[in-house]
DNA sequence: AGAAAAAATGAATGAGGGTCATTTATCAGG
DNA sequence: CCTGATAAATGACCCTCATTCATTTTTTCT
């Protein structure tokens, strides 16, 4: 551990008042949490839940095995804190790059391009969410089910607008175009990933955006000319045989 | 073991040839293996992977534990055995439903809601999949990624058949209507179990049909009335030349 | 019946999660 | 700078469970 330049930062502190000496303490604390939850997010991601080892985590950031248990109840306990370092920054890189864009396509298209490259960057870590129970009845107050929603709500906010302004079908409830939305992209990036090619990323974006955008109503007014043709010919064809 | 009543069955065998020797015993082997997979279904369902012991597997069918090696290499191939049993019945009872049924939407609708209702009674069944390696490079020809193909191959064939007669928008390549389907499907499934609110299963099948099908809009059936009147006049003429 | 083959057993092994008595580092007051 | 008090860290130890294997039981064939 590098502790001795910080021992300089203590000193000086020590000659300040008891709170702001227990906040550098916290600061030293907080760091050597934020290492074990990196190190153990690293390792979840590369080998799943089951064959990561808490002896490996503790390693891989310098400590004792016990140290990992001062900061985290169990395995699942840390498990849970590197989801929600996972959804907190999801949530936020998304909400950036959503509101770096105007139009409602390109923030749905950006959304779902984001999602993908996350999703697939960290596959694993997404794993742990049935593996430290779903099931859980205190699910619905944790941190871990606000994170999830506040990252539904960046889409949500979203997709209410592209409602409001028309570009999206008004038909549909928010929450089922979310489901939808997120639940195609995950699987087929998962069905791409099994058959090795992520290259047609973008068949899948286009398909949900024709699936929730009202359609240009340029090849719908088309089809209707071609109908309009189409009865006049009928139309001759009838007076020429009748 | 009732054993006991089978030894008679294989004193008559004894007189016959070898081969039905042989059969008769794998009959008496299959059916012990079956009972593992069955047992180790329901606790793997009941408790996950994790939590689920080989003890607990073999007492629940009445072998000792060294036996279940005996039938599968290790939890983990055992695992991949419940898997593939489950999407066998999953496929099979999915084709049924969709034999028995006509049109393109009530087989959509019978596929949604036969997804979602096994889905949501073996949940942890299907968390297995990415517990048992999914970076296996041996997926490929694994039995598990060709139940899962012939698995997509029945929706596969409604959304064809569904494309052909014009029911389902033409512009959506199939895979990817399969992955929103049932991605979408799954996504829901657990947003709703979260929120313990399986009520509405509906809005989102009816979401997804919205998406999927050409809407039954007035330019379409100007379209599909001037397309009965060619079909009408082309009989005419036919018969008038002819 | 009784030898050979197959199947089954469960005690033993070892890996890894989790605990806790002990050690080490930090800090405030003299 | 020293000292007792408190916080933090350690790693040996215990326990559960997957997996192995020498031994026992059952089945088959003559």
């Amino acid at each position: 551990m590098n502790e001795g330049h910080l021992s300089g930062e203590g000193r000086i502190v020590s000659q300040a008042n008891a709170t702001s000496l227990n906040k550098t303490r916290r600061q030293r604390v907080e760091l050597k949490e934020e290492a074990i939850v990196e190190t153990a997010r690293r390792l979840f991601n590369e080998k799943g839940f089951g064959k990561t080892t808490i002896s490996g985590i503790a390693k891989g950031c310098g400590v004792a095995d016990g140290t990992v248990y001062l900061y985290f109840k169990n395995k699942e306990a840390l498990a849970q804190a590197v989801l929600e370092a996972f959804y907190r920054d999801l949530k936020e890189t998304a909400q950036d790059g959503v509101d770096a864009l105007d139009s409602t396509e390109e923030q749905l298209r950006f959304l779902a391009e984001h999602h993908l490259t996350k999703v697939n960057q960290e596959r694993r870590i997404l794993e742990l969410l049935p593996i430290i129970g779903v099931s859980l009845d205190n699910y619905k107050d944790s941190k871990l089910f606000t994170l999830n929603k506040s990252y539904a709500r960046v889409f949500d906010r979203v997709a209410k607008s592209g409602v409001k302004s028309g570009v999206i079908k008004r038909d549909l409830a928010p929450w089922v175009l979310r489901d939808v939305f997120y639940g195609g992209l995950d699987y087929a990036s998962r069905t791409m990933m099994m058959h090795e090619r992520t290259d047609n990323f973008s068949a899948v974006v286009d398909g949900l955006m024709a699936m929730m955008l009202v359609p240009k109503s340029a090849a719908n007014s088309a089809l209707e000319d071609v109908a309009e043709r189409f009865d006049k010919i009928a139309e001759r064809i009838e007076k020429s045989i009748g």
